[in-house]
DNA sequence: AGCTCATGGCGAG
DNA sequence: TCGCCCTGAGCTG
């Protein structure tokens, strides 16, 4: 159940086992069967994650894109792999390590130039270096959606997802419901600034943590138990419960179908 | 054992 | 906007 920051650390680690190595690719499940047959037996030459999106290239050309979805899994390990169980849809065999993906929405085989055109409809990605902010500063200025539907929107923020997106309206004081052509240039600006900060260290850590130095002692003594996700966070499923610094209910609504959190008195309409 | 929910996105209407 | 796809964990009973 990954955002940006969890391609970019898979594509690392992916490239990190395979890249320069002749590797097996098959599709134990026969999902992904002819697709693999056109890449097995091949030099993986690099892994590249755009947003939420993760590219494996081969040296005949050709790239696997995967898109994990909502359940999308990857495994990685060395070498004995583990007996295959469940529905495998890709597996990659190198010299000592192996890789599994279960359950993606998406996995097939594009040419370089299909690759590019996939890439183009993606927007800017906080996490990537050649990424340029002014490409998703001009969707927002000009629309009247939601500045929470737009972090969500993968063709304005890439890699952004629904912790994030709660997230950094929280740190910035902004309501999820103000329209894009309301938000100011100096507020997307500092927005951006952070997204970079927060999911590059959430790519570092494998884990999405946005809290603030100078409040984690308050968030570790007044934190619920439970929670699953396993970062330190504001406001991200924790509706219900009391604003770490101002003690307002955290409230919970939906937006296009997914749950949006904020705090009411933190980022006033 | 069965139900619900999850860091997503697509296509039909 | 809704339903649907895909899988696994964490509940309930």
């Amino acid at each position: 159940m990954p955002e940006g920051n969890v391609i970019h650390n898979q594509a690392r680690r992916l490239s990190r086992a395979f890249a320069r190595h002749v590797v097996t690719i098959d599709s134990p499940q026969g999902r992904f069967a002819d697709g693999a047959a056109l890449v097995d037996h091949h030099v993986l030459t690099g892994c590249e994650a755009h947003g939420k999106h993760l590219f494996i290239g081969f040296d005949n050309d050709l790239w696997i894109h995967v898109h994990l979805g909502l359940f999308g899994k990857w495994r990685i390990g060395k070498q004995p792999e583990p007996e295959v169980h469940g529905q495998i849809r890709l597996r990659i065999r190198g010299n000592d390590k192996y890789a599994e993906l279960r359950g993606p929405t998406m996995c097939e085989v594009l040419t370089a130039p299909e690759k590019v055109i996939a890439i183009a409809k993606i927007g800017p990605d906080p996490i990537r270096r050649d990424s340029d902010p002014r490409r998703a500063w001009v969707r927002v200025e000009r629309s009247k959606a939601a500045i929470g539907s737009l972090l969500m929107d993968q063709k304005t923020f890439a890699g952004v997802g629904n912790i994030y997106r709660a997230e950094v309206l929280f740190r910035h004081g902004i309501s999820p419901f103000r329209p894009g052509q309301e938000i100011r240039w100096a507020e997307f600006e500092a927005m951006w600034a952070d997204l970079v900060d927060l999911m590059s260290q959430g790519t570092k850590r494998g884990r999405i943590d946005t809290v603030r130095a100078e409040h984690m002692p308050e968030v570790m003594g007044r934190r619920a138990r439970k929670d699953r996700h396993g970062g330190e966070v504001y406001v991200y499923r924790r509706a219900g419960q009391d604003c770490y610094l101002c003690g307002t209910g955290i409230e919970l609504s939906d937006m296009q179908g997914r749950k949006l959190y904020w705090c009411p008195s933190c980022q006033p309409a």
